[in-house]
Formats: structure tokens, C-alpha cells, sequence
DNA sequence: ATGTATATGAGAACAGATCTCACGAGGAGT
DNA sequence: ACTCCTCGTGAGATCTGTTCTCATATACAT
């Protein structure tokens, strides 16, 4: 009991996976860090990559992006800072932006009556890399 | 052979879900949609539903958005313009609005060397009607 | 070293969405 | 109205991503 209500043991495969997780260049797929982690012997399994990865998102430490059918991780950068991201298609690489105003959605809320809870924006494109294709 | 390529006949099924949809106080599951038209009577099979609803997307007439573990369909009310949704958590209902200014990812991308070929942004909240629960 | 609660592994289970394929029905041409 | 051909449908199988189950292994406090 060292922290309120939950205790998070360090196991190798949480190290595993966080360490393949930061060494990737941008957003991955659980199957995807699993088939990595095999690739170079780490013998993890897929539920326990799926648990960590989710651990490590409901920690801060990684950011997820659903893209309708399945869902993407990455290694926060700016874990205090509130931030969207700009995700290359082809690569996956992403850069962590911020709106210069992010104002709008709530007055236009409130003109209609609502409160906003949360909001998602996501910004598809191609990265440098990866403009040719 | 009445349009270029594609030949989409009028089937009672896909005027019964274009319906069933339009009727829709907010934005639906597919499964939900297929619950519906089985409670008032329409037998229309679920794939049927699910290819009707893409159809319907295809051609502009209908919304989806992704939550993550399911997409969720609704009429489309401004066909011709560029928009995004203000959706309730509770009921589905939802409100297209359009940001004052979408430029500021196109400046934030190019100054990452990315070229930005779609966005997606969905704002989150209570209607009026469900603002007590 | 011991005990106990938590993490893991392997595969089953689940849910949403799509595919398969035999059958039914739209509709253009007659 | 009849025919024919093509496209749409229904029912269930299938696929895919994710979560669950539960017996076993292991971290860590004592």
C-alpha cells in the first residue's frame, strides 16, 4: 500500500513494453508492439501488452487515438500539457499540438444549451518523411 | 445503367432504415437502428442495416462518428457543408457546428513539414434536456 | 525465507462489423 | 404483363480487435 487504493508492482514484461513503446517512432498498435516485443525475443503476451498498455495510459505515461477500428499507443511527451495530435497515415509518427484556441467549442456549446465534457481532435496528414506516396 | 457505374435500386428495406434513421432523435448504433425497425415491425436484417447505413454515408446522407468501440449513424442535416458534431453522452443528440476557424492546424502542420489531409474533431457533452443525471 | 496479493500466460469469450452465397426482387426491355 | 439479368437481401459464418478467465508465477512487505 504505498499509494492510495492501488499498488502497481514492476514487473519485466510493464519494462518491456514501456521500453518498446517509447523506442517506436510514433503511434503503434498493441498486436502491432507485441509482434515488436517477439521480434526481439522479449516473450510478452498480447493480453499483458493490452493490460500495460492501458495501465500506462490511465497513468498518463501514453496517449491513445482510436481510429474507428482499433486503437492506436504512444509515449506522452507532454503528459501535464493538454494536447491533440497531427498523426502521419503512413507512418504513424505524430507531433503533439495545441490549438491556439480552443475557446470556440465551448461557446458555441453553450449556445445550444450543452456543457461539454470532453472533446477529441485528431489531425491526419503526411509527415515529412512520408510525403511522396 | 442510369449513372455513371453504379446502379442503386429502391428497395423497401433501404427506404425503411433511411426512415428509421431520419426518425432518430440523435445519432444510433447500427444494432440500436436494427432494434428499432424489429420493434415497429420492419424485419430488415442487421447487415442489411449496416450496408444501407454505409450506402447512406457514401452518398452524403448520413454522419458517422467513431466512439471508439462502435460507429454511431445519424442523418445528415447539412449535406453541402463541412462540419462537426457537438454530441450528448446521454441521449445521442447532436448539433453540427462549425469551428470559427479551421486554419490554425494547417498553419501548425506546415510548420511540422506535414501536409494534413483530414481532421476529425467531436466535442463531447450534455444536451439541454439531459443536463441533471 | 514466508506469505499473500497482484501480474502473467494461454486460450476462451465477446462484440462490432463484414463476408458468403443461395434466394428474392427491382426494373429495363419486350 | 412477362422475362431476364443483375443487384439486394437474409441468415449465419467469419474476421478482428479487445477483454475475460483462471491456474500458475512472481513481486514485495514482513
Amino acid at each position: 500500500m504505498t499509494q492510495a487504493g492501488k499498488t502497481r508492482r514492476n514487473t519485466a514484461q510493464k519494462d518491456a513494453v514501456r521500453r518498446a513503446l517509447a523506442s517506436a517512432e510514433g503511434f503503434v498498435s498493441a498486436q502491432d508492439l507485441h509482434r515488436r516485443l517477439d521480434g526481439e525475443g522479449s516473450r510478452v503476451a498480447l493480453a499483458t501488452v493490452y493490460r500495460q498498455l492501458n495501465a500506462l495510459a490511465d497513468e498518463g505515461e501514453a496517449d491513445i487515438v482510436s481510429t474507428g477500428d482499433e486503437q492506436l499507443f504512444r509515449t506522452c511527451r507532454q503528459p501535464d500539457r493538454h494536447h491533440h495530435h497531427l498523426i502521419c497515415e503512413n507512418c504513424g509518427n505524430a507531433v503533439e499540438v495545441t490549438p491556439d484556441d480552443e475557446g470556440w467549442f465551448a461557446r458555441i456549446a453553450a449556445d445550444h444549451g450543452y456543457t461539454v465534457t470532453r472533446h477529441s481532435i485528431e489531425i491526419y496528414g503526411r509527415c515529412p518523411r512520408c510525403q511522396n506516396g
